[in-house]
DNA sequence: CTGTTAGCGCATTCAA
DNA sequence: TTGAATGCGCTAACAG
């Protein structure tokens, strides 16, 4: 790495002392040759009632001194901000970054700021989280990613939350049922049911399923829809469950050890997650075992690279993007129902990694 | 979808009559009997220099009136934040998505909250948002993503982000080097020259290129790299360069634009970004034509899921979640310099799709 | 160590 | 319509 000066810095100026404070309301009011009421009134009151005359002289006395106003302040004197606070696990992780994407672009639209945070899957992490939100006083907190079954900080998360719609908040929980707020919940169990009859009907006999650890509530769900699907299909092999983590190299993990244990008595394996599915796929390969060839493997939400791997990956869609945006008017509607479940509908995508046998 | 009320709110106590306002540290101070600043110092005055005795008990009180600090209002006494402005072009795009992991882990390991938004690459959006974010008095804001050339709004950004930083706040620019400011700059130049040598050394004479638009820096940089190197190691046949959008479904559609014009004087494609090469990937795939068989594809960025693709991608590894990190902490330095350019080397990484000829 | 007081930057009520 | 005054929630002198 070097370090050199930036030639586009074309500042012939002296150094300057230090910071300059920026310039104030009352600094544009008085640049203005006007009340701070008035200087107010014509920068950021709703109706303008003020002469126009008045006005353009505050405009450009604002734009003379640069002015920016400072939100933290409108904050504390109109006592409500603009902002909304998006929690996620991990925002590399295309599945929270498609959320997020739907978020921001509602959010925006909305004149809302979004400040987020990741909890990198730590519950003790989001609650830490969610207390400086509170902070914050946002409009609305939006908790994307699943939560930890009988997390010892459970009963404080809720807590913290309970308090943020006391005082007027909005919450909204992506992808639960199980906390007491608003909840745009993906239909797991009807997505990885589906996904199991379509399977048993192409043929597929005998399954592996790769989930995450145990007390994760979304892949609870899915590996149970996913059984309850082979059950009504009439599928009576046993399946075999490895359990890892929620990543990519977690898949990786799991596939290398269903090579292990042997994929003899195999023919599909579902992962919880499309990212999950990948790092499986890749374990598969680097052992000569092609994927949609040798082995079927599935995968669950249709994050938007799984149509470009080869064989394109079978998976349940969510839809990702929308569900951000739901959960930002959800939040935003005059209709909110703190104590709504909102399911979103998923549908089976069959791609080449399935084959009819 | 289905509205159902949540089974799991079991409060049962009659509606609340409305939104009662947070608890103040007014209301502590009153609660615990002690005074407004020894409250304010037990809870959030950095060296504890009070008796014990007072600090538990405000402590007990704020506790029990479930107190929640005002940030803005803190913001405001202080005059200073513990925010950073985060601004990428799209966060569903995994270049964009690792960068901002990196940059919020080291902000959030600094006790800094990240508020961040969205421009969809357009720089009037770019402008709006940063005036917006000025408002919030960050003491950083990072620009993550490419500027476009001579864009009408570009002065206004400058003097906007040149305000910012006359006030005390610092900037990072992430991946341009043509803005007065601090820059964390990725060796675009450089990567792509040594791919293109590296692939003239492996056999390929006939290239082609997908670029995003004219006006956008590191197409710009990448494609003059890559043709430099090309030129130094004696390739000498005619370029062919398609220009499209800086997405997945623009590399599609650039492949599919090639494919239309005729790949049989082409060897090797380089797309200026993975994303763009997962795209023409797939559209050659679509038309029978085999990455990494019947044509080399490479790419710029090494977003994670290259690896997982058949062929798996060449490509140039910009160390992304990296830059987030390094980003955030050259702000945060003493040493901060407003006009320092810091290269971030990159390296080339030699996969399926680009086998010796 | 504690309490009183004076702001921080801004919105808004109330008179004028 | 305009301006003066009050208050938002909190911190930071300052004096006790």
């Amino acid at each position: 790495m070097s370090t050199v000066e930036n030639p586009a810095d074309k500042t012939g100026a002296p150094a300057p002392v230090g910071p300059a404070a920026p310039a104030t309301l009352h600094d544009v009011a008085r640049e203005a040759g006007v009340s701070l009421a008035t200087a107010s009134r014509s920068l950021n009151g709703s109706t303008r009632r003020v002469a126009d005359a008045y006005r353009d002289r505050v405009l450009a006395a604002a734009a003379k001194l640069d002015y920016s106003p400072n939100l933290s302040a409108q904050a504390v004197a109109r006592g409500s901000t603009m902002t909304v606070g998006l929690v996620v696990s991990d925002i590399a992780d295309p599945y929270f970054s498609s959320i997020a994407a739907g978020a921001m672009r509602v959010a925006e639209e909305s004149g809302l700021v979004v400040t987020m945070a990741v909890t990198g899957r730590s519950p003790e992490r989001e609650l830490e989280i969610v207390r400086t939100l509170r902070g914050q006083r946002p409009r609305i907190i939006l908790l994307a990613g699943s939560r930890s079954q009988g997390s010892a900080v459970r009963d404080a998360l809720i807590g913290e939350l309970q308090s943020f719609e006391a005082s007027g908040g909005r919450v909204v929980m992506i992808s639960q049922r199980d906390l007491p707020f608003a909840t745009l919940s993906l239909d797991n169990d009807d997505g990885a049911f589906e996904l199991a009859t379509t399977m048993a009907g192409f043929g597929y006999r005998r399954f592996a399923v790769i989930a995450g650890t145990a007390n994760v509530r979304t892949s609870l769900d899915r590996v149970d829809g996913f059984r309850r699907g082979l059950l009504a299909a009439g599928v009576d092999s046993e399946t075999v469950v490895v359990e890892t983590e929620f990543t990519r190299d977690g898949g990786y993990d799991a596939g290398r050890r269903l090579l292990e244990r042997g994929l003899d008595d195999i023919e599909l394996v579902f992962a919880v997650t499309d990212v999950m599915a990948l790092g499986a796929m890749a374990a598969f390969r680097e052992s000569g075992v092609e994927p949609g060839r040798d082995i079927a493997v599935a995968g669950f939400d249709d994050i938007p690279t799984v149509r470009d791997v080869t064989p394109a990956l079978t998976t349940v869609r969510a839809p990702l993007v929308d569900i951000g945006e739901r959960a930002v008017r959800l939040a935003l509607g005059d209709d909110f129902d703190r104590a709504s479940v909102d399911a979103v509908p998923t549908t089976v995508v069959v791609r080449a990694s399935t084959p009819r046998r």
